[in-house]
DNA sequence: TATCATTATGCACACGTGTGCAAGCAGGCT
DNA sequence: AGCCTGCTTGCACACGTGTGCATAATGATA
């Protein structure tokens, strides 16, 4: 068992509650009996208990983190910013992993409930509409994260995905390429359709034809499914030249699957990524992509979320806010110029 | 303010205890009323605040666990592990990094204790003597994954990293090379030593001399680190015809390193991993690698602290438990026979 | 009808911490 | 000496939930 304060009364002849007073520096209590508290508070290793002083004070300085899988290396890092900027402030983190089942997300958004943590930041996108009315309904602050819905949310981080897609399609029409194709992740929502929107944008800027069957979108982003859309790229009458990846994971997959179907790369095709994942730096050839400002993304909602929990208490009608970070194109080895033999 | 059971008490019109009950089904209130609660219980969204509830029980239903960090993938899958297990018997993770940073762990053991988590999971090597004593002197149920230091703690789940580097070393010796080198992590304790003893024991049993210079430690084990590797052993008069690196992380970097140098893998150079990340499946060539059952060790992990919990208040004495998963040697195509014009 | 067993419910306290208010105490002033 | 001020401390209740015990209500039995 460990000590309370009552303990710590006992032994320093004084109440409960001027010990709490004294671990708490309040002025109240005189000067000697705050250090003599305190000294016998150290001796017999006294640890405040979280969940009694919650219940007291309405404040668990506990932020809920929804993410939709933990051992996908783009979240890990977000979750890394956030944890940064929450320790910093002396919040701890709760993290659930929904793993894109709806049942266990439901279970998350219950324990996050119970827990009565004191926000929440959200960087799933399998949320349905239901569960964001249940979230928003108990009204805890909440602020999500590259969220398809974000308008339903007050409260968000965005990522400038339109802008980062141009700017990598952009540098592929600058090699000099025409026919350029885009490979979507089907269950990521907004995110993939902002891309998509970017890509389109900037081949309509440059009068470039979207040949049919250049969009193409699979269901996920592991490196497998990428090797599906080599394939499908490869089998087309007249295959692209390069191809725009959704992510870095899909274009990993894309890499390998040209390699094992005898396309080199970049000489006969240019592939890019998405995200700037630790490992798209270590791939072979290295893969051009557009880094994204993820831990700063991370840190960027603590930061919100914090605000927002400060504010509340002056200022009970926080106004809405909308943040955008624009990422920056990281040009590797996985982009070249045509070859002239490729050009025909 | 979220609804309590005395709102719902109010509107039932009993009093707190008998909802207190009903909503534990407690056979003491007739089935009639205990429905009629339940119901009103789910109109009203209730939910028990889980601060007011551990306070009472000394139960909080949620595990620590500590990583070194977060975004790197071996963690992020033995995290993944621990959840599934986890959240199956109905705990919620506390989830922390340590970022190698010994004040940062200093916090998080602080804020376990406070939160008076039912126990703790600890997958970092970086805990100093000092803090595990702290630990164990708190009392509460600790199983240590992979740590150096297990022989100070009574429960923990061990890879056995001296036979999968036998493993891995013993595939090379069969492919014919004779001068193999071992690339090792220097902060990572323990778990280097038993890869390092594991290549050591496996060369002596097939006699095979180890030269200088062929055994090099870089402190940490990302990819850039692994090229500096590959130099280190290039540079060496009679450079290594293969590397067994301490995990896939640095077998990457080396990879990459060799490449950068104009050495062809598998054909002038053998080199294998540790661990099988995701990525390592995706490299070019794709890594030898030796699969760590990553999944299940988390599992076991969460099993063996959820058994110890429960057995806690029958049993106080559960007697110290060590589990040891063996792993699988995972051919690829970073290996292979040596040419004859390399073996001169 | 009085007594007892059985069932259903409420009372009151507990967990550990925080806080408004009253009370005690010392010292300085008129 | 009496009063007021300022500083310290303790009392008592609160937060939301769980539980031993007493009590009330009901039905059964002698």
């Amino acid at each position: 068992m460990a000590t309370t304060i009552k303990d710590i009364a006992r032994r320093t002849g004084v109440s409960h509650s001027t010990v709490s007073r004294a671990l708490r520096n309040d002025p109240l209590i005189s000067v000697a009996t705050t250090r003599r508290i305190q000294q016998v508070a150290r001796e017999m290793a006294y640890l405040p208990s979280a969940a009694a002083r919650s219940l007291k004070t309405n404040r668990s300085l506990v932020l809920g983190v929804i993410v939709s899988s933990i051992d996908d290396p783009f979240f890990s890092e977000i979750v890394f910013g956030i944890e940064s900027c929450a320790q910093e402030a002396g919040y701890s983190l709760f993290i659930a992993a929904s793993q894109h089942d709806p049942s266990r997300v439901e279970k998350i958004i219950q324990t996050m409930m119970e827990q009565r943590t004191d926000g929440v930041i959200i960087c799933s996108s399998s949320l349905n509409s239901n569960q964001n009315r249940q979230l928003l309904e108990y009204g805890f602050p909440i602020v999500v994260v590259n969220h398809q819905a974000a308008e339903n949310f007050h409260y968000s981080i965005y990522h400038d995905d339109v802008d980062g897609s141009r700017q990598v399609t952009r540098h592929l029409v600058e090699l000099g390429h025409t026919r350029i194709a885009y490979l979507g992740n089907s269950l990521s929502g907004r995110t993939t359709l902002d891309r998509l929107t970017g890509y389109q944008a900037e081949m309509m800027e440059h009068h470039l034809q979207i040949l049919e069957g250049y969009i193409h979108h699979v269901p996920g982003s592991n490196p497998a499914l990428g090797v599906d859309g080599a394939m499908h790229f490869l089998a087309l009458p007249k295959p692209p030249t390069a191809i725009v990846c959704f992510n870095d994971m899909l274009a990993i997959g894309v890499l390998q699957g040209c390699q094992q179907a005898g396309i080199q790369v970049p000489q006969q095709m240019s592939i890019t990524g998405f995200d700037n994942i630790t490992f798209s730096a270590y791939t072979n050839p290295p893969l051009t992509t557009l880094d994204q400002p993820k831990r700063s993304i991370g840190a960027e909602a603590a930061r919100l979320l914090l605000t927002l929990l400060n504010s509340n208490q002056e200022n009970p009608s926080f106004q809405p806010q909308q943040i955008t970070l624009k990422g920056n194109l990281l040009v590797r080895q996985s982009t070249a110029q045509l070859t002239n033999r490729e050009k025909k």
